[in-house]
DNA sequence: GCAAAAGTGTTCTCGTTACACCCATGC
DNA sequence: GCATGGGTGTAACGAGAACACTTTTGC
């Protein structure tokens, strides 16, 4: 391995990631946790985490244990904050890029989940996670409320074919708070972003909901000229 | 110094941050750099950065050299994000968590700035910088305009007590649009945060305009419950 | 036929925008 | 007295909020 030493007599620093992974199902917002497998604190309900390796970027750290968990590809990921406190972690001294992962719950490998003891919690069932990590995980869900209303990033968390009530649930879950369904049908239509198909799904009702995918090629043009998405 | 050491077979890192310093002056927006002081790329303008230390946090390593830089105390500083790319330094693989700063131009205390080979840019002037951090004030000029929706982070920039012409132009700096001076002031005090004074600023035309401080406790409060700031 | 969710329009309110003139003062 | 920047009000418009009933279909 090269070492350039260039910035000799500088401390390195050990420095992690931790991905805040939601999910949504059932109308519930959900997160992935697993159980922590090295000490200290064997055995404790921990995000999923790993250490920055030398060859690798923080986000590629990400993506790798978001395949290795969930063995998925392409996973939405976007940074929220730095935790540093000096005593952060009772290891060692160590610093954590938190970053939170969007995955559509319906495409995730169960059995990779599973094999490494991970598990979905809803919100108000999450159990206390080790060192900061229940911090990190009302930072992030304050995070995608913000950028919520500038960008359609629950979208992410639907599967690619998806039906109107399914996506104001999801909002009403990230806000905590019920819409009105006209309104909401209404301002989201106006955007001409969703197209219509002509399969229904009737997992929830009788009568069946029309699906709708996002046209994600038109609002790229629109994002670059400062569009904002949604409430 | 105490070694724990319970994460051993971990790779540390190079961990900096590097502060992109926004200041305000004459209608204008600036940015403080400074001349580069270690191999390689010394001389190079860059932004004013460190590495951090063992025994402080990212917050603090950033407080400790904007002390240094500008003899100021408590600046405003917020993170902004961090660039790991493996390849981005020369020297050496290193992380950096940049964070943007805004400070009060007319409080910075000039002998200390210009002892360290700094020097204030407006943004048309800004010359190239070291490594990636013409990126880094890109992204923190997007950064400021997101959060001054929200916040009310332009009045860091403005002495304390400031006029609303003053205001007024310094969000059309940040904004790069003229705003509309009745619609601005309308807005403005609907809000009920601002304290006229009985001073005026004559600095600036003969007739002079009315001097006003910010209800911080106030707005405190509005925060708390959700309270958005500004246009 | 009835329960349960999907789908549909209109009105009202309030905030945003557009717009032009007088005021105070220093020179 | 005039040039310069500070300060003020109103009308038109459009987006957001409130609100209730019909449709479809499986059982």
């Amino acid at each position: 391995m090269e070492e350039k030493k260039t910035y000799t007599k500088q401390h390195t620093l050990l420095v992690a990631t931790d991905c805040i992974v939601f999910g949504f199902d059932q109308g519930l917002l959900k997160l992935l946790v697993f159980k922590r497998r090295i000490a200290p604190l064997v055995g404790n309900w921990s995000l999923i985490g790993s250490f920055v390796n030398k060859d690798e970027s923080v986000t590629d750290a990400a993506m790798r244990i978001l395949v290795q968990f969930t063995g998925l590809q392409d996973i939405f990921l976007e940074e929220l904050k730095v935790y540093s406190k000096v005593d952060r972690d009772y290891g060692d001294r160590c610093i954590s890029i938190a970053q939170y992962a969007l995955i559509r719950i319906d495409d995730y490998n169960e059995e990779l989940v599973e094999k490494h003891g991970a598990k979905w919690f809803s919100f108000d069932e999450l159990p206390r996670l080790v060192l900061d990590h229940n911090d990190m995980v009302a930072d992030a869900l304050e995070g995608i409320r913000i950028k919520a209303r500038r960008r359609p990033i629950g979208l992410e968390l639907l599967p690619e074919k998806f039906t109107i009530p399914q996506l104001q649930s999801l909002y009403e879950a990230i806000y905590q708070r019920p819409l009105d369904n006209r309104n909401f049908r209404k301002k989201l239509l106006s955007f001409g972003l969703l197209v219509k198909l002509d399969e229904k799904d009737k997992t929830t009702s009788k009568k069946g909901a029309f699906l709708y995918t996002f046209d994600y090629d038109k609002y790229k043009v629109l994002e670059e000229s400062g569009f904002d998405f949604f409430l």
